[in-house]
This record gives C-alpha cells, structure tokens and sequence, in this order.
DNA sequence: ATTATATACAACCGTTTGGTTTCATATCAA
DNA sequence: TTGATATGAAACCAAACGGTTGTATATAAT
C-alpha cells in the first residue's frame, strides 16, 4: 500500500537541530547507534529517541546487522518541505513587484 | 549589523501547523490579529502568540495601524529552509545511482 | 466623559520534548 | 559458559509548548 509511516510529521522532525545534524551525518553513508552517537555530546540513549522520530518520519533506514542496528539517510519525505515551501517561491522572486503589489491593493489605513 | 533577530529558529516556527497555515494566510495579504484569529478554532490570544513566534523568526512583519496591530508574511527567511535541503537533494536526484553507490562502498557487513 | 474595540501581558496549566540513569536482552568473543 | 558489546525500553525530570482566562492600556466612537 505504498505511502509509508506519519507517525511523526516532516516538519517536526527537523527542528530540532540535533536531528538536522544526524541527517547530514547519515547522508550516503550507514553507521550504527555507537558511532553515530559519538559524534555527538549526549548519552547513546538519547540519540536513540532522535533515531527514532526521524524513522518515524521515514527520514531513515534502520537495517539489522548482527547486533548493531545501522542507519542511513532516506531523504524521500524531504520532498515534503520542497513542496511546501515552492507554495511561498513566487512572493520573493519579485518581491519589489508583485508583493507590494498586493499589500498595496489590500490597504485601507483607514483604521476602523 | 544588518542580520535580523534569531531568537527563534525557522525550522522551530514553521515546525506548527498552526503556524504554517497563518504564513499561507498572510501571504501577499496583511491582516489584523482579529481578523486573522477569525480564521483559527482557538483564542485570539493564543493566535497571538504564535504571530510572535513567527515575528521573532523574522518570518512576519508587523506594523501598527491605530489600534490596529496588522501582520503580513516576509517570505526572506524561508530561504534558510531552501538552503538547507538543497544540500539533501544530490542523494534522491540520481537515487537509484548516487545513493546505491554510497552505501556500498560503505556497507562491511561483518559484523564485528 | 463614557463606552466599545483591538491588543498586549501575566499567570496559570496539562502535555510534550529532550535529556538522564538504570535495567534487560541479544549477539559476539574467549 | 562466561564475559564484553550493541542496543532497546522504562522510569524519571526539568523545561518548553500550546493553550486558557483575566487584567491592563491605548485608540476610536458616542
């Protein structure tokens, strides 16, 4: 049935920056847990729970490996912000054109 | 100089749905907190807040019209967003390619 | 002057978040 | 088998978050 887990939303999952970080970290390559979290100056535990709202917005793989658990960067639901953000694209690109434009037409000053 | 405030993240305020849907709202448009609040199933205050959040991450402009207090987007921030996946977007451009290759450079498989 | 409107600000509250420490479990090495 | 390693899971905690209600203040309308 195609469409992965929602569990936790795109937008959320990278805001923090710990989680934006381990994205980078993990892009094109795959490390497990311990390495992964020696990069990083908390606890293994905790960078566990960020490993674990980005898969739960499918932002990474998790594979099995013997006893270590590797991640690595699926950058798929990324496309998500792409999307989101074209939406706004078109009020910068003129921004000295079409923006004031319409600011301009929907200003009254009149206060009340 | 110059670089407006950073007391609040981008990712942090566009990371609320309620936040995302008042940058769409004010888009192109300028509004006053009554008006918009119109808009949400919560209280004018609590939209309020939000506007804040969103005005310390240099995501809104306001300015004052009588007692009127009138919000409109400034987009401007949201290139920090572009930027950032940006850096994500060589690892689903050629994704059966790139990525592949990647991981199998780095995938040792033995265990320990 | 009085009243109504637009808004901010402060205090409060329950839930979520980001972290910790401790314990349990599975795998690998001796 | 015994011990080390890799990890997850649970309990806990302080702080931040998203919301509320109540109060104060400036502006506008009568």
């Amino acid at each position: 049935m195609g469409e992965a887990q929602a569990k936790h939303d795109v937008f959320q999952a990278i805001a923090d920056p710990t989680r934006r970080q381990l994205l980078k970290l993990l892009a094109g390559k795959e490390m497990p847990v311990t390495v992964i979290s020696s990069h990083f100056p908390m606890s293994r535990t905790a960078v566990s729970k960020h490993l674990r709202v980005l898969s739960e917005a499918g932002l990474v793989k998790e594979r099995r490996v013997g006893r270590e658990n590797r991640y690595s960067l699926d950058p798929q639901p990324l496309q998500e912000i792409k999307e989101w953000y074209a939406y706004f694209e078109r009020f910068w690109e003129n921004k000295m054109a079409a923006l004031q434009f319409f600011v301009e037409a929907d200003r009254s000053d009149d206060p009340v």
